[in-house]
DNA sequence: CTGAAAGCGCTTACAG
DNA sequence: CTGAAAGCGCTTACAG
């Protein structure tokens, strides 16, 4: 076909120079409203669109933004982890509604991640989304913010963090899973996921665990805890040991839903049933958790809320604008897992 | 900071022209093995990168991918079927693995969609997924290609459409299930899902459902079918319209599992239990489906295969190779929904 | 195998 | 309010 239609054939066809075509449609306000409404008609005429790469070249940005989904290596390959998804879903809406385009990247935890997006201007800005551990990615946060790439994460709030997050209160989160598992008479709660600062996110659910248990006078026996990452097969590998261990339970809280889930299963292929003889939560909420049988008490975050404030921090970190890390409100949800006959 | 490195910075470095470098970093054949050795050396230490927006304006190709998503706008908003989730997980696999980027997008049906990307030059190429109503898109599809945008749709494999697509065998997907559930002993089996040509996937499942029927000697019941869209909702509301028909039934066919699920909870609100009163089975096969309670009989689609199979074709495209519309095995999963008592 | 040079389609000072 | 012109950082004929 003819070739493709640029500002100079704007230009043209409206009787004006392609500068005034570019201001007109950058929205300067130094163009007049009947040659703008001219250069309009012919941008609807010819089906004109700015080359992108052309502007992004010139003006030095790209009204794009980077998603980069990074993954547990040990995780199923196959599937991503539903809670991600649906922040990937936030997120992607969340861009669209302020006109950028989101460019997502999925990376394994291992490889030189940091290097790859803002760096070859593909985007503007990064979201880095993704369970993994923390200690072991923060000096690449720490040189990616000290080379001036913007970049937002989510997950856990620290004090000491480099870079910009939104998190959710997992803090309390993990208390009020606790606080509630004591209120049905439970005294023996296990803890299934890492409970390190390598993942703070877990480590602050444990934390709130452990408050609530020392606020109902019961002390955290490390028996009880199991490591584990944001798997079934985790979730089902980490009940095995628990058993394995001969330690007693009465309950168990897991550190996420998929852990939930594998734990229910393994529980259930040992015969025990929840939340008869287990109680069972978990966390995060993910669709899943209302569908299993028993529903999955758990802890709702809010991916809706939490893909705006990502991008709007991204977006005013790219304005050059200061941005605060935000911590979101965790909301517990209590469904049949948890309550034990009495 | 100082300013960015180019590959002027690197030609001087490594002693040679910026011509050379950019062949070298290309990885054209005419370059001196030695020379390329240096160049790389410098690229390493200066940790340069392309401009991908220098070299996309210049060459004409952008190496990303756009993917659009499209829900149907009665869909829930705040959720996007799981089942498209883990199309995007396999389509934004294949397509890094090729070296390519991809861009994502969700559109409203309704809006103007085809203009948005391979227009600006963001992206090589497009690829779509969705549900929705086919007849309605179908003249921006041949618009599409015709223009010489090189776009791949996730759908029904149809013998006069103007695009290439990939999609699952639903005739024979909708004739497993069927045979199934007769196998079962069901004789009054209900569709959930619009039967008509704008929406050609679930229609291909009727289709299949009704030749199983009637090589069953089973004469398909209009008062039997209920149209819907692939929600929850629509199941839940399609379960009552049944109901409310009047209808006998001893089996549901969902013409997606989202559907299926919402089937099964009206049913139960009603008091039918399943398997034992009404026998279930869906279609996709989402993570969710072996969840429920009981586990959904249904159909998988191989979602790893399908975003793969999409992107080479895309790219086929974008290289001017012929690419051809291809059809994926349908395989009937069966769990405990649709198995009746003896 | 290598270099000098044109040009991709914009944006943005600069000069009216 | 508008135009002429430089230049963003590459790729790719063209000429050795």
């Amino acid at each position: 076909m003819k070739g493709k239609v640029t500002s100079f054939d704007i230009a043209h066809v409206a009787g004006v120079s392609q500068s005034t075509v570019s201001r007109a449609l950058r929205g300067s306000p130094l163009v007049n409203e009947e040659t703008r409404r001219r250069i309009q008609a012919a941008v609807d005429e010819l089906n004109y669109k700015v080359d992108k790469n052309a502007s992004g070249l010139r003006a030095k940005h790209t009204g794009t933004l980077a998603l980069l989904l990074f993954e547990d290596p040990t995780a199923d390959e196959s599937h991503i982890n539903p809670f991600f998804l649906s922040m990937l879903g936030s997120i992607t809406r969340a861009s669209a509604k302020r006109g950028y385009d989101l460019l997502i990247s999925f990376q394994q935890f291992s490889l030189d991640w940091h290097a790859d997006y803002a760096d070859s201007k593909k985007a503007d800005g990064i979201i880095l989304l993704g369970y993994g551990d923390y200690l072991a990615i923060r000096d690449k946060l720490s040189k990616l913010v000290a080379q001036g790439t913007r970049c937002v994460r989510w997950g856990a709030v620290l004090p000491d963090q480099p870079d910009v997050s939104v998190g959710c209160d997992n803090l309390s989160g993990g208390y009020e899973v606790t606080t509630h598992l004591i209120g049905q008479g439970c005294r023996r709660i296990a803890f299934l996921g890492d409970a390190s600062s390598h993942f703070p996110e877990f480590f602050d659910r444990y934390r709130g665990y452990v408050n609530a248990l020392r606020e109902a006078g019961l002390e955290p026996e490390p028996l009880l805890q199991v490591n584990g990452v944001s798997t079934e097969r985790s979730g089902y590998e980490a009940v095995e040991t628990l058993l394995a261990r001969g330690v007693n339970f009465d309950a168990v809280f897991a550190a996420s839903d998929l852990i939930a889930i594998g734990a229910l299963r393994a529980l259930g292929d040992h015969g025990l049933r929840v939340p008869d003889d287990v109680a069972l939560a978990g966390f995060d909420d993910i669709p899943m958790a209302s569908f299993i049988n028993p529903p999955l008490t758990t802890v709702l975050q809010d991916t809706k809320l939490a893909g705006e404030i990502l991008v709007d921090n991204l977006l005013r970190l790219i304005h050059g604008e200061p941005a605060e890390s935000t911590r979101l409100p965790a909301r517990l949800i209590v469904r049949r897992s948890s309550q034990r006959p009495r």
